[in-house]
DNA sequence: GACAAATATTTGTTTGACAAGTTTTTATTT
DNA sequence: AAATAAAAACTTGTCAAACAAATATTTGTC
């Protein structure tokens, strides 16, 4: 027990080298016994010890200062891993008594670092299994974004404002560059709207895959995520409201025409149709809003 | 101790209803004494067990599934009491021994929770102090969306794309909206560049809070906090690109044209010059990258 | 009442243990 | 020998207890 002790404070640089010369120990906790078969060379240890004087290009973490706590410095190092390449989309981290010996720390700052990234959609776990790098897609990583607007005041117009910077721009990029498949299932999404006149809910359900096919098609990750997040913040509000009868029928007449100017490749018009049903999104929003007095 | 345990694990309501009662029980942990002295009726596990039922409105966490790990959902119940307007700006959280009895759980998930939500700039907290709501600024809450941007594949191109995007519909609205102090201010930062065409770091400082006002002055969070994030995203290569000799001086009269349009409340040409300086920034980002062979 | 020292409180970190799943190995059967 | 089922080993999730380090609060003194 104070073998395993002072093991795992050994400095890294003594592990490390001890692990590249594939050096077995066997280590016994009570009645635990580790033995690092399944490491098997693995290249983690190694990353961590190499990039460690190499300081991260960017902090991420609100003050410069060092007297950071180690699960913030460990996150960091891990995105840094991220970054630069080293861990993939799809990649199984270690396991946690593999990373608290390459990270000399022990397990609860390391299991609050790997929480963090796990709650911001970097990483995936399953108990049991291992943790992996999750597929990094707008989808996964709307998160942070999402919790970013929700916790700000918020305020409708501003929310439009922003949706008519980023929507307008992804619908003018889509319009010039998506495939012909795309712009074909985009419209259509749009015409099968059609059948979802009465049915608020089916309809809720397809207007998210018609912006979502036209943020894809757009083929721009970052205004993409930006553009869902800000759908999404708005969402369990516009859910309510769209049940006001004929709204639903001139969201689709917009989306239809949003389409067949994308299908056009003609950038203007589509912005302009996209615009108009912006603002009839917004003004039923905030009207809606306005019905319901308790705030 | 066996009194400790089943006190802690305790049905919520039954704790709840003796802290309503005001009672107040000496639990002994071996030479720990815990006294609920400090409390004094103190909102928060009324609030927790109040809005328990309550769903909340929209899942951050990927998977709605409920198999989420306690300290995910913890995380999004003390941002659900954020959301809400519980919990404000500045406002400390209880000690963490407090919380723990207020949901029912040990410290290292509670932790792993705490953790995730400082590490995305919603929290604070310092050794020693308690945890605390922070300002929620746009500079704080970019830390999630930093890692959003940086985890994903960077394509400068995209990124101008976004910027192009955001950065002009915002200046559009800073030359709207903007008060005379700020027009002021940024005509200020913009000429005070001329003072340092030699000097690389003190114009990249200078940059960065022009920028910053510009986001500021628009009235904007959302977008203030998507441009500050975009922004963030290119600045270390930016930062080796500035030393090329002309640039600095260049970019110094594209602000002083965009901050004389923005002191006019011309939108429209605020909007053109800045386009011109995003696409000067965005040539020469790409050819110093393209000069660095090595990726 | 103001200031300094002592005390108490609070977060940060470590260690240890066990529960609840998942993966791998082993044994059995076909 | 291959497929399948059971057992073992492994891994994450949670709890518990203790101590270190920094901060708040109280107490004592002038």
């Amino acid at each position: 027990m104070k073998v395993a002790a002072s093991t795992v404070t050994m400095p890294m640089i003594f592990i490390g080298l001890g692990y590249e010369m594939g050096l077995r120990t066997k280590i016994k906790i009570d009645a635990l016994v580790i033995e690092p078969k399944a490491v098997e060379r693995d290249a983690f240890l190694a990353l961590v010890t190499a990039d460690r004087k190499a300081p991260v290009p960017f902090e991420f973490v609100s003050d410069a200062l060092d007297r950071r706590s180690i699960s913030e410095q460990v996150a960091n190092r891990i995105l840094a891993l991220i970054k630069s390449g080293n861990l993939k989309s799809g990649d199984q981290l270690p396991t946690e008594a593999q990373m608290t010996v390459a990270f000399s720390i022990s397990r609860p700052p390391l299991r609050e670092a790997l929480k963090a990234l796990t709650i911001m959609g970097v990483l995936e776990s399953r108990q049991g299994g291992r943790y992996t790098v999750t597929d990094l897609s707008p989808s996964r990583l709307v998160t942070p974004f999402n919790i970013m607007m929700s916790v700000a005041d918020y305020d409708p117009n501003q929310q439009f404002e922003a949706r008519e910077a980023v929507d307008i721009a992804l619908v003018r990029l889509c319009a010039m560059r998506a495939s012909t498949e795309m712009r074909q299932h985009i419209l259509k999404l749009a015409i099968d709207g059609r059948a979802f006149h009465n049915d608020a809910l089916a309809f809720r359900l397809l207007d998210i895959e018609f912006h979502d096919a036209l943020y894809t098609a757009a083929h721009n990750r970052m205004l993409g995520t930006m553009a869902q997040g800000l759908y999404n913040v708005g969402l369990d509000v516009r859910r309510v409201a769209s049940t006001i009868p004929g709204i639903i029928k001139k969201s689709v007449r917009q989306h239809i025409a949003v389409a067949e100017a994308v299908m056009a490749r003609d950038a203007d018009a589509a912005a302009a149709t996209y615009r108009q049903h912006l603002e009839h999104v917004r003004d039923t929003t905030i009207e809606f809003m306005a019905s319901t007095t308790a705030r």
